[in-house]
DNA sequence: GAGAATAATT
């Protein structure tokens, strides 16, 4: 071998060297060096070069190992012809891809954004009966989060479990956050039993990540007894933990609570930071603290606390509800002066206040001046603009900002549409989402039904987000026969749909006209522990009002309002 | 060979 490196060493193409190798001696030996250049060999071309070579000498079979690493390189180089035909070929050699050649391929084609390529890549890894490992099936959950499908994430979540591997804390974790994100929350909660069971100890992440599903969903009732499970299993709270209790004791109106947490802080030998005080500040303003919040906005200069542009926009907001907008004014001259910029949440708080003080003069001016210095406007500062010209009755002023929206040609159709749809602009909304719609919306809808398709006959169970998405677009197609088979069919084998499903179809059903099927599913619905009550009855009343049956929204609003008399 | 959770606008 010695020989060989001393004889080559120099060579610097390939060729030659391949001349020299086949004309040396012992070819076993030859082959086994250029094995061992090739493990080291970066460059896709030269590597499939080698490749070439070991496989012509013929007298033997390059490994399943030289295989992986050519094939590592030739996806590097994103080459992915060549990949799969890498792949073939080794297969027509009597290789069988192992673990190594499956986990460079789904990693690489994943990393890309390839996903439906890294998918029938496990696909093709599980027909072969070649099991995967952790780590391949946590870069593919990963991936699937970045791209917010999170029905992919849970059925190759399931893969894996199926396939016998024991998913770890991090991954664990991980799942609780899908399933928050997919809406499955009973799912999410049943992931902490699970790690339990198994013998992984969930810890502070896990539960305030459990609890940061809950808060993303105004289910702060829940996490506040997820909060009790958590001290009861004497898992030890950090900083995130806190300020997130701090937010769910303000939202469920407990502003002492949410006070004795942050100041038993120290205590517990966690300092608080900037999004503590940002948090505590919010609850004191929204529980009309107004003292408490300006005591603790001061203190903050005071210890030379970090100070940022959530803290300036908490605070004017604060003012804005006390009535002292002059204040609110000086805080904005205050930041700028401190060099904290100003954002668009900013702006549109202050110009809120001013509006509600009768200062339009101000507001409008602000506006204007945004514009000119070409600001982004989003679409809460412009519905702020025109609710703050429609109190004061200028309605021709926010005629014209309305006006300048059915326009969209700054301003994506979507915004358009919802600026319009919650500003009452009803007219305005359908007028331009007909627009949208002729543009060629309709390719989406059809798009979605086929991707969704094409699912389906590879034998995925999509989750409840793309169940939604999928019987809206059937709607919007009035395929109503497809939609009412898709959502049987998912029942039958099993799914279990999150809230959003069951109010789709009650919208689908509504949409065709046929209230007898709004009406059976609505009970049946009621009588399910497992959905939002109050959520229920405001879509169907909602559904009701929209096809103009204001008797029967008021009906199902009364039996609302009458459940919640009954319960207290 | 990978990887997890928190704040402000209508």
């Amino acid at each position: 071998m010695d020989e060989l490196m001393t004889s080559i060493s120099e060579t610097q193409d390939e060729q030659e060297l391949f001349s020299v190798l086949s004309r040396y001696k012992d070819r076993q030996l030859s082959i086994r060096f250029m094995v061992s250049v090739l493990s080291r060999e970066q460059d896709y071309q030269r590597s499939v070069a080698i490749l070439d070579w070991i496989n012509d000498e013929a007298l033997y079979s390059p490994s399943v190992f030289a295989y992986n690493v050519v094939l590592r390189n030739v996806l590097r180089a994103k080459q992915w012809e060549l990949a799969h035909g890498l792949f073939d070929e080794m297969r027509e050699r009597g290789l069988a891809p192992d673990r190594y050649t499956y986990s460079t391929l789904i990693t690489c084609f994943g990393k890309e954004g390839m996903f439906d390529s890294a998918i029938s890549w496990l696909q093709q890894m599980e027909q072969d009966r070649v099991s995967g490992d952790l780590v391949l099936y946590s870069n593919l959950i990963e991936l699937a989060r970045k791209l917010s499908d999170y029905s992919k994430a849970i059925s190759i979540f399931s893969r894996l479990k199926n396939s016998g591997i024991v998913p770890d804390l991090v991954m664990y974790n991980t799942m609780i956050n899908v399933f928050g994100k997919a809406k499955l929350f009973r799912e999410a909660r049943l992931v902490v039993k699970e790690m339990t069971e198994v013998g992984v100890k969930p810890d502070t992440v896990s539960y305030s990540t459990l609890l940061n599903v809950y808060v993303g969903n105004e289910k702060f009732v829940e996490a506040l007894s997820v909060f009790a499970e958590m001290n009861e299993a004497n898992c030890p709270l950090d900083l995130t933990t806190c300020n997130i209790m701090i937010d769910v004791y303000g939202q469920l109106d407990m502003a002492k609570e949410a006070d004795r947490l942050f100041w038993s802080m120290r205590k517990m030998e966690i300092e608080p930071n900037v999004v503590s005080y940002n948090t505590l500040l919010r609850v004191y303003g929204e529980a009309e603290l107004f003292g408490e919040a300006i005591h603790l906005f001061r203190l903050m200069q005071r210890k030379e606390i970090e100070q940022n542009v959530v803290t300036y926009n908490t605070m004017m907001k604060i003012y804005g509800k006390s009535l002292e907008h002059e204040k609110a004014t000086n805080l904005l001259q205050e930041m700028q002066n401190r060099g904290i910029e100003p954002n668009a949440i900013t702006y549109s708080t202050i110009i809120s206040i001013w509006g509600k003080a009768g200062k339009l003069d101000r507001a409008a001016m602000l506006f204007q001046k945004l514009r000119s210095s070409g600001v982004e406007i989003d679409q809460v500062l412009y519905l702020t603009m025109i609710v703050a010209y429609e109190r004061v009755g200028l309605v021709a002023h926010a005629k014209r900002l309305l006006h300048e929206l059915r326009q969209p040609d700054n301003i994506p159709r979507e915004t358009a549409i919802t600026i319009f749809a919650k500003a009452g602009r009803v007219e305005e909304a359908t007028w331009v989402f007909r627009q949208a719609f002729e543009a060629g919306e309709e390719q989406k809808y059809t798009n979605a039904i086929e991707v969704f398709e094409k699912m389906r006959s590879a034998g995925y169970f999509p989750g409840s987000n793309v169940i939604a998405l999928v019987l809206n677009a059937y709607g919007k197609l009035r395929e109503f026969e497809k939609a009412d088979a898709v959502f049987t069919e998912m029942q039958e084998e099993g799914c279990v749909f999150a809230d959003e499903v069951h109010f789709q179809m009650l919208s689908l059903y509504a949409a065709r006209k046929d209230f007898n099927m709004v009406e059976s599913l609505f009970e049946k619905l009621d009588s399910d522990s497992n959905i939002n009550k109050k959520e229920l009855h405001l879509v169907v009343a909602s559904i009701y009002e929209r096809t103009n049956r204001l008797n029967d929204a008021s009906r199902i609003m009364n039996r609302l309002s009458e459940r919640a008399n009954w319960k207290s």
